[in-house]
RNA sequence: GGCGGCAUAGCCAAGUGGUAAGGCAGAGGACUGCAAAUCCUUUAUUCCCCAGUUCGAAUCUGGGUGCCGCCUCCA
């Protein structure tokens, strides 16, 4: 049974989704202002695994991240720009498919909403909670009132006391209780805004993601997930919100990764300490960044920083490296009778697929899991040879990328060479045979220039890309 | 101030009562015309400190120390 870490009630849970085959999952994605930055990255590469890892498990998911695509820092990206919100989303939702590519999330099966696109059914949803006595209107202004929810608080883990004894001074004092908090904001000049039942105006942060939720994946969903960051207020609002309107529960499952940090800070936009997806892809492959991802425990803060950036690169070349080397053992190998040897690796890898799988089990520990990936490679690079029946081979294969796959993990196909560059290949081995060691070592050389490193084995001439 | 989390080798990191996974870097070796790459082997008597519980603790309890997150926009 698969454990997961719940926030709502502080321990580990039997995973069990409402209907039976089916996971519904809402993630909260980015706002659309910017390019995403590494730690905007991790929701998106942890809970693409979750949902791969269903998948893997024969559940059918509806996974949903949304783009908040209105709210103050859009407005003020599209003054800055001297252009229209309107715009500024569309672009940065393009750039974010861009390093999605790269990140090598499920993006095609992934339904992303827009705020915008919503609208109607945020106001139908407030006016219910309104309706409700939920909600009230102050001079076209539309604010959430916390003290009729007797279990605000309940995901957080606040009271209201030490929230209003903590909180800063408020300047608004249309508000019934400090901590109520805005549906709807009344609108100012220059801004967007569309009509409403209070008048012309635009959406408060927190209601898109109750609506859409709501909406897309129904009134109680299996799991919803973000980080940590979000836990309060934005998710304990979605809570509060959903939960009125309904009277049912919002989510049964809460899951919330923890912060990336740069020297032991978290890295944020505000604290100008971040580094964008788009800024790493130009030195390293997106794919080293997921693997660095997935190489912790997705709860546990992380530091990032060039270096271990570079250690995952060199880890995951290991992969990569592990990988090519019983694809070409694949091309040598002869169908032959197992004997016990072969029996004994079959053994073996089926141990690591069943640690790996327990790994994920246990709230989703990708990390171990990660480690039985290296140690699949280890045990076949000692004990797997061109002797071996093609059908270990071939289990040891498939068993990696079944495994890798769970992770989106060693998907990249190896290019062809082009005619020229198997000539110059061929070129060099004739070099080679007559000594011209001269010759050899230019065209080495000059190949190398190209990223291209050739290495001689007893089996001939490999090359891999640099 | 309130609530919560974390502390494991040079670096990254898993491990919630049974005697320290895995990766990077380093070292040794194999292979090679030489290289590079690759592959193999190897690297923590010890898990921030002090007490306690236990036959047994990195893991549980109490007390320290240090760091971080949330309470304001934030993944």
């Amino acid at each position: 049974m698969m454990k997961l870490y719940n926030t709502l009630t502080k321990k580990k849970e039997d995973f069990k989704p409402i209907n039976e085959n089916k996971v519904t999952m809402y993630v909260c994605g980015p706002t659309v202002y910017n390019y995403i930055h590494v730690g905007n990255a991790r929701p998106l590469v942890v809970f693409d695994t979750l949902r791969r890892y269903f998948e893997y498990k024969g559940y059918d998911v509806d996974y949903l991240v949304n783009f908040t695509d209105i709210d103050d820092k859009m407005i003020n990206e599209a003054n800055a720009e001297n252009t229209t919100v309107k715009k500024v989303a569309d672009r940065f939702i393009e750039e974010y498919f861009e390093d999605a590519e790269g990140l090598l999330l499920k993006e095609d099966e992934t339904n992303h909403p827009r705020a915008t696109e919503n609208i109607s059914e945020i106001i139908e949803f407030i006016k219910k909670l309104e309706n409700k006595g939920y909600a009230y209107n102050v001079d076209g202004n539309v604010y959430f009132n916390i003290s009729k929810y007797k279990d605000y608080g309940k995901l957080s883990k606040k009271n209201l006391e030490d929230l209003v004894s903590g909180a800063r001074i408020e300047v608004n004092s249309e508000k019934k209780d400090p901590m109520d908090f805005t549906l709807w904001k009344k609108e100012k000049p220059g801004e967007p805004s569309w009509n409403s039942p209070w008048g012309k105006g635009r959406p408060g942060w927190h209601i898109e993601c109750s609506v859409m939720a709501k909406k897309y994946l129904g009134d109680t969903i299996d799991i919803h997930a973000g980080g940590e960051d979000l836990q309060f207020p934005h998710h304990e609002n979605e809570v509060a919100q959903s939960e009125c309107l309904t009277g049912k529960p919002f989510a049964n499952y809460w899951l919330h990764n923890g912060m990336i940090n740069v020297q032991d800070k978290k890295m944020s936009k505000s604290k100008k300490n971040f580094f964008t997806v788009r800024g790493v892809s130009e030195e390293f492959d997106l794919e080293v960044l997921r693997f660095f991802i997935l190489s912790a425990h997705y709860r546990k803060p992380v530091n990032y920083s060039r270096d271990v950036v570079i250690q995952s690169k060199n880890g995951l070349d290991r992969l990569y490296n592990g990988k090519k080397n019983i694809e070409d053992l694949l091309e040598v190998c002869e169908d032959k009778e197992l004997d016990s040897d072969s029996n004994e690796i079959i053994k073996s890898i089926n141990t690591y697929r069943n640690k790996f799988l327990e790994s994920m089990e246990d709230d989703i520990n990708t990390a171990d899991a990660m480690s039985y990936l290296f140690e699949i490679i280890r045990y076949s690079n000692s004990n797997l040879s061109k002797k071996s029946p093609r059908k270990v081979v071939e289990e040891t294969y498939n068993t990696l990328n079944e495994l890798s796959g769970i992770l989106g993990l060693l998907s990249k196909k190896e290019e062809m060479l082009d005619e020229e560059i198997l000539g110059l290949i061929e070129k060099r081995n004739e070099a080679r045979k007559n000594k011209d060691y001269g010759l050899a070592d230019k065209i080495r050389d000059d190949l190398e220039a190209k990223g291209i490193l050739l290495k001689d084995t007893p089996d001939g001439v490999k090359w891999r890309r640099s």
